[in-house]
DNA sequence: CTCACGTTTAACCAAATAGTTAAACTATAA
DNA sequence: TTATAGTTTAACTATTTGGTTAAACGTGAG
């Protein structure tokens, strides 16, 4: 089945602009990626607004959900800290370069894109119901007590930062990115490990 | 005293390239920033990238042998891992920028940047010796077994992420950058506190 | 066939941005 | 004082890049 021009813009669309940013990113290599003429870009998107709008919007959507499922899960802190670390590592293997990708944006305090953050954030449940079952279970002695707000961090951090890091630490550890990959496959319980044996109870 | 003007070319052009990227970043804010006409910028550097490449240099050094030195501390790898931690904190953040920085013009993938990032790391001190010394002590049973390029991913996760993520972390947590700052002077020792309890044998 | 409509292209324009120049300014040493 | 060298400025050019236009192309309906 031949692709439509629609289709080739935005998959070539979505590639360049979530690896390399919205500045960085010049819209006759996008033309070029979907073997086009740059006229078509804005025969489809009037500006280059307005399609990268079309791409954060759909890459958004790729992510923001599932993240927000996972802290919906119900359970004991450690049954919702693996089922948090399994769905994020699950979904970020797939979509590698979206975290940075939002974070570049992010830290670009480009209004657009941050009201549209904002607006997927307001369907997340709320977090601190969360931190709060931590202190509970930290009072109750099932879990080790710590700073609930760090705890979180530290799970974010496990799950997240192997990937936004992946060029670097390929170059320090003198890796390939295939092995890297390898790596990732085997991440979610080597973190779930981790964290079960940090929180748990002397 | 006041300021020369290449003083403040170098301060100005450091806070912008650091904090949004070669891409995003326009001689004219620099200019600006540092209260100069933009031909004083050609003035004393050649062109962009030449000054992009003076302080990409000067930001490196201000990082980069830290971080090798945390990495040849003496000890058990516990105490290694102590070190590296309160290190890299400590250094980060004094220069919470620099870690995105470095992650978002690698991720660019420019040549001479790239080549600038590798010359930094052939002062590095072997990994792997030190992942050689995680299997021994694994063996030995002093620490819990797990792969030790996942431990020491961990270890990297835990304290860089933090600085990475704050904008999207103020926003999720519904906290101000103030408060993280906070949060970021406790994090030293709880990362410690938690990595201990996670690989200490059972 | 041919008309009409959506699609595609080459050539072009306008705005933004990096980089240049020549003249003016300033401080300092002879 | 003035000659000199370094510094600064306003005005400029060149290049890159986002965006436009009008004409050409192709295809399905009548």
């Amino acid at each position: 089945m031949p692709e439509t021009t629609k289709e080739a813009i935005i998959k070539a669309a979505k590639e360049i602009f979530v690896s390399k940013g919205y500045a960085a990113t010049r819209m006759q290599e996008i033309a070029d990626a979907a073997n086009i003429n740059k006229a078509m870009l804005h025969y489809y998107y009037k500006s280059k607004e307005t399609l990268f709008q079309e791409i954060t919007s759909q890459t958004l959507e790729l992510v923001f959900p599932r993240f927000a499922q996972a802290l919906e899960h119900e359970g004991t802190v450690m049954e919702k800290i693996e089922n948090i670390v399994n769905t994020y590592i699950e979904t970020i293997r797939h979509h590698p370069y979206v975290p940075l990708f939002i974070i570049t944006e992010l830290s670009q305090k480009r209004t657009d894109f941050m009201v549209e953050i904002q607006k997927r954030m307001a369907g997340f449940p709320k977090l601190h119901l969360f931190l709060a079952q931590m202190e509970d279970e930290m009072k109750a002695g099932t879990i080790r007590k710590m700073p609930p707000m760090h705890l979180f961090l530290n799970v974010m951090s496990l799950c997240v930062f192997p990937f936004i890091a992946q060029p670097i630490y390929c170059t320090v550890a003198g890796i390939s990115e295939h092995q890297y990959e390898a790596m990732m496959q085997q991440r979610a319980d080597i973190v779930n490990d981790f964290i079960r044996k940090a929180i748990r109870p002397d």
